[in-house]
Formats: structure tokens, sequence, C-alpha cells
DNA sequence: GACTGTTTGTGATAAAATGATCAAGAATAT
DNA sequence: ATATTCTTGATCATTTTATCACAAACAGTC
């Protein structure tokens, strides 16, 4: 029994990881303020976490910081941007051509921060073929061959909840690894997969539990 | 000194409300296919979550379940929808009519798990008057008495990141009370006000950690 | 009614995350 | 030079969260 056949993924604690992005952002803001050194109680400022946090999150992934001094700003980008692996612009499918998925097209926020949607699909017949901004609408029967032409391992599914299961599967067989679900419901998929949700009703909801009952009727 | 000066608001750990509204969609969606029982154990499967962790999630709530039987559907869905004050529909205000805006304000989806957008506003003079749906965009500068008028206390920010800060304000000062935050920053704001962010970067990018690098270009 | 199958709710335990502390390094002031 | 002030990264302590395991309760069956 070979105790290293599988090799060790990543021993780094998922809630660390979720955090990165976040300092990434953030970070990207002050470099574009022009600000050119911040240290880990600035962020913690910025962000609502505490200084120990953010250091000890960054020293799973080495020495960025300078005691003394703090972070360069330039310098902790650049090593976020490489250990989130988005140096570069991931191509995403994104199915559903709805009312959100024509906001999710025709945002512009995606290709700096190290994403484009480089295909668009939908399975109403009035829909295929339109265009939203360069993107042609295509029927979801194109997905494999989409997938395979532009090696994307990311999707974005903006359907309705009643299909959600059933393309998710689809996007799977045809060789998608990660799924961002915007429809209300809990995907069932191979441990390999990864889906990240988002549902608004469900902030709502977790807000409404603190707020003051105030409601319209019932 | 008066141990109980300040009422405990809720002991309940953050973490576990949060689960609440994910268990409440699940159940719904098993009352609308007509299962009557499920359980612990049923949920979790359908969640990707440990049977004893939804047990003991309920439990800091009361005793909802029977020995040997599981929950019943209805009355669990009901004894959530009141926990989590649901039990009634939520005014929402929407700023921002772009595209995301237009999206959100044409979601159905809302009303029947207790939240409904009354009002839309945006600075941007040609959007102010159009209508989406039934409702009439208006001027930022109307949102306060809309605010008091329809005793809102949850808003939507749709705008630039770079206007979201600034009205963010503007809602706090008319009276919100919880501002879900579409823009792609952290918002800097007083304590007693909750903020919940959607980004759907911050979920590419927790992905992109665990993907093998796959770029279209630098 | 006794027996068998389940399933809940919970105290005990283990694991994980967060927070506090501090030596050492670096910039600045004296 | 020296002292002072910061700030990091590591270690240790505390708190929080998740898991385990089981008695008690219920439904169904013989």
């Amino acid at each position: 029994m070979n105790h290293l056949s599988t090799p060790v993924l990543s021993q780094i604690p998922d809630i660390v990881v979720s955090r990165l992005p976040i300092y990434l952002r953030t970070l990207r803001l002050l470099k574009d303020q022009g600000v050119e050194v911040t240290s880990s109680q600035e962020l913690g400022e910025l962000l609502g976490l505490s200084s120990a946090q953010i250091r000890k999150d960054l020293s799973h992934f080495g020495e960025f910081g300078k005691q003394g001094t703090g972070y360069n700003v330039a310098y902790l980008c650049n090593q976020l941007e490489k250990i989130l692996k988005v140096d570069c612009v991931w191509p995403v499918i994104l199915v559903g051509a709805g009312y959100l998925g024509h906001a999710l097209a025709s945002y512009t926020g995606f290709e700096h921060r190290g994403f484009r949607i480089v295909a668009v699909f939908d399975n109403d017949p009035a829909k295929i073929g339109s265009t939203i901004g360069a993107i042609t609408v295509q029927a979801v029967e194109a997905i494999p061959s989409a997938v395979k032409q532009h090696r994307c391992q990311i999707a974005i599914l903006a359907v309705p909840a009643s299909a959600a299961q059933q393309v998710a599967e689809q996007l799977i067989e045809a060789g998608i690894k990660s799924i961002l679900c915007y429809a209300p419901i809990t995907l069932t998929v191979p441990p390999h997969i990864r889906v990240e949700y988002i549902d608004p009703v469900i902030y709502f909801q977790h807000m409404t539990f603190y707020l003051e009952k105030g409601c319209i009727e019932e």
C-alpha cells in the first residue's frame, strides 16, 4: 500500500483559499489607487478581519512581507494571482441566455480579473442565433464541441431551477470541472466536480434572521 | 454591573443560521415534489452534509422531528420560515438599473420565497422614468422617502464598484439595515449594518485554485 | 405484547479556526 | 551610533465548529 499513491493535492484549508480572492480584490484596488505598500493591519481594517488572520493565511504560501514595512502591494498581487492561477485568462462558458445570462455576458469586469465568457448556450430556438455583444447564442447541443475547442473547465449555469440538474449533467459529461450555479437548487454531482452557488434569496433569508420583523403582508 | 443589561440577541452561531436557508430551499423542493416526510440522512445526502450536522443545527431552535420517522416536511418548512422570519413578504429596494438590475427586477422567483422588489433607483437620467415590469425607475434622491414609505430594511446594491461605497452610505443614511452588494468591493459600514456580497469572480478564483492551469493567454 | 428497524436529540470528543503573544528584522528619529 | 517604533511570521492558547456515539422514542411486524 503506497501512502503516496494519491498525491496530496493541497493541505491548505479551503476556508483560507476562499479568502485569497478577497485579499486580491482589495490589493488590486489599493494598487489602482497608487498605494505601493500596505500592512496586514491596514488590509484587515479594510476587510473587517484581524491582521493575524491575514498574516496566517498568507504564511501558508510563503513569506511575502518585510518586518517593519509590510507588504509591497504590486508584488503581493502578483503572488496571489499566481497562487490562484489567475495570472492569465480562463475561458468560461455560459448556459442560459435570459435576463441574467445577458447581464453576465455583457459584464465587462471579468476579463481583467482572469476570466472571459467565450460561448453562450440556450435551448430556446427564439434565442439561438441571436447575439450578445460579440457572442452568438448556440444550441445546448453545441456545448461539448465548444468545451473541447476552448479547453474550457468552468461553466456558469444560469438556467431555471427545473432545468439546472439536467444541464449540469450535460456540462460534466462535456468535460466541465467547475460550475457556478445561479439556479436556486443544490446540484447532485460527482465528488471531483466543484460547484459554487449564487442564490440571492439565501443571503436575504440570512439577513432577515437578524432583522426586526417588518413585512408587507401575510 | 448587570449581566443581563444587554439582552443576548442570539447565541446561535452565525454559521448555523447561514445553513438554514439551504435547508429551507431543499425542504420546499421536497414539499413541491409531494414528499411528506424526510430524515436528516436524506436531507444530508441531498445537500452533501452529515445527518448529525443537520440534526444539531435544528436542535438549536427546538425539536421538530420524531424518532423512528423523521421530519414532517411541511411542518419543518413552516418552522424554518418562522425562524428566518420569511413567513411573510419583505420589501426590498434595488439601486442600479443596468443589465444586472434589470435581471434582478425581472426575476419572478423572489416573491414566493419571502421578498419583493418594491422600488428601483438609478442616477442615469436616461433610465429614470423608464419601467421594468410594473416598476418605474426613480432618481436616487428618492431613496429616503421610498425607504420610509415601504418601511424597507433591505437593499440590493447593483451599481458600478466606483459608486458603491457612496450609494451604500446613502442607503444607510436612509435607514436601510442590510445590503446585498453585487459590486466587487468590500464596503465600509457601521457595525450594526449587515452586508452580504455576491461577486462571481470571487467564486471563479476560488475554483481555479483547485483546477489544472488552462488559460487562453497571459 | 414483544421484537426489530429506524431515527431523533444530545453529551462527549475531536478537529479546526481564530486570537494573543513575542522574538527578530527593518525603518526612522535622536 | 543608539533608541524607538513598526511589522512580520511563528508559536502557543483559546474558542468555535464538526463529528461521534448512543439512549430514548416511535413505527411496523409477528
